[in-house]
DNA sequence: CACTTGTGACTGACTGGTCAGTTAGTTATA
DNA sequence: TATAACTAACTGACCAGTCAGTCACAAGTG
């Protein structure tokens, strides 16, 4: 316990000694994170990477074991992120409704910081690699429970209607990325959380139509 | 008008005559379509689209100029399917609601019946070439269009909410992805989309919960 | 100090393999 | 037999990953 442990171990272990090495690391990523969001993970060569990192291409190797690494890595520390965010700003105790408006809007919030990201985690190159699918697949579901255990606990408090939790997750799940991608960025997250919650929460017909439809 | 058409022309043109040559296209098309669903773009070779029609490759080159046009001609076959079959159903009278569940009900059927197709669209290659990206971004718009145009209608008739056409139209779109690519598939497109229906009319807040919100 | 040895970061030419697209030649068909 | 359909071998470009070697600098040594 003493003494810090050695660290110098395998050449491409994540862990870094916040210095040069770790430096360069997050270079290659953020470059890389740029590339892949603008072109498919076939069309970004390892060549360019090294060329806009400013250096040679064996040098990337240096510090991933592969293409498809350098890519996993990218996807894992920005699901990572986004998760540890929502764990940090949200309280058990909030009612349902409160907690979900806050998630939407850490999501947002940090799709709208991370653009590139976004891009990426939206492509569904679920077909690369076997890992790829597994990974993608993995977060998506903990996404998908995390709306889900909201919702329960909304239906149980009596805030929410007694929905079915499982398809309203995943409305949500595909309303978040579609929002976000495509709507214009003239309105702060704020609002367009705002709108969406109103709309997820509201409805959409008109008090006099669900009257009617009771009815009917 | 009276002569058919000089049909011959160009070798990789659309136009078939319902013969031989036709059938080749609509299997080469077929086979690629099943592929692409399987794998990204870059990872099916033409090699193994040629060897499961039973051809050489050189015979998918009678057939099309490049494995780009393939692929985009498939990409546009499933749109123009798609909007033909909701143009044909829909008749502009129906109320809105009625017409938004109808819509929902054809795509979300067409999707069932072809999941490939869905598989292919889902996935966002929108970097491959340019002419993806704008035919991607042309047909999103359309269905955007289609969803707005049910939706301005109902709020004026006064069966929708006055809501946000736009964001809601987004939100429709990326719903449907989600749920259609996700959802188990023990249930009835009916049943789903009845179930969607009545999330997106309803909200998920309850009655109290409402009322509660309009006091605060 | 002058030297040697060591080392980690880095380089870039090279390899092995892949694959879209071509073409010269063969087979089927009208 | 003329033409369309088809084939299979080939070409050229591309690219992930490798590896022998360079370089700047630090640590040891007499």
């Amino acid at each position: 316990m003493a003494k810090p442990k050695e660290v110098v171990g395998k050449r491409n272990a994540k862990v870094g000694y916040g210095s040069k090495r770790a430096n360069r690391r997050k270079e290659i990523i953020r470059v890389a994170s740029r590339l892949f969001s603008e072109k498919s993970y076939h069309d970004v060569t390892m060549e360019e990477i090294a060329e806009k990192v400013g250096v040679a291409k064996g040098t990337i190797y240096l510090y991933f074991d592969s293409k498809e690494k350098l890519y996993l890595e990218i996807l894992e520390d920005s699901y990572q992120d986004i998760e540890s965010l929502i764990k940090k700003e949200i309280a058990k105790s909030d009612p349902a409704p409160q907690k979900l408006k806050k998630v939407l809007n850490l999501i947002f919030g940090f799709y709208r910081q991370n653009l590139d990201i976004l891009r990426i985690l939206s492509r569904d190159e679920t077909h690369l690699i076997r890992e790829h699918y597994e990974f993608t697949e993995h977060w998506r579901l903990r996404r998908l429970r995390l709306y889900e255990r909201i919702l329960e606990k909304g239906v149980k408090e009596g805030s929410f209607r007694p929905i079915n939790t499982k398809l309203t997750a995943l409305v949500i799940f595909g309303l978040v990325r579609s929002v976000m991608f495509f709507h214009e960025t003239d309105k702060s997250v704020e609002e367009i959380v705002d709108e969406v919650f109103s709309l997820i929460g509201n409805g959409i017909l008109s008090e006099e139509r669900k009257k009617s439809l009771e009815v009917s």
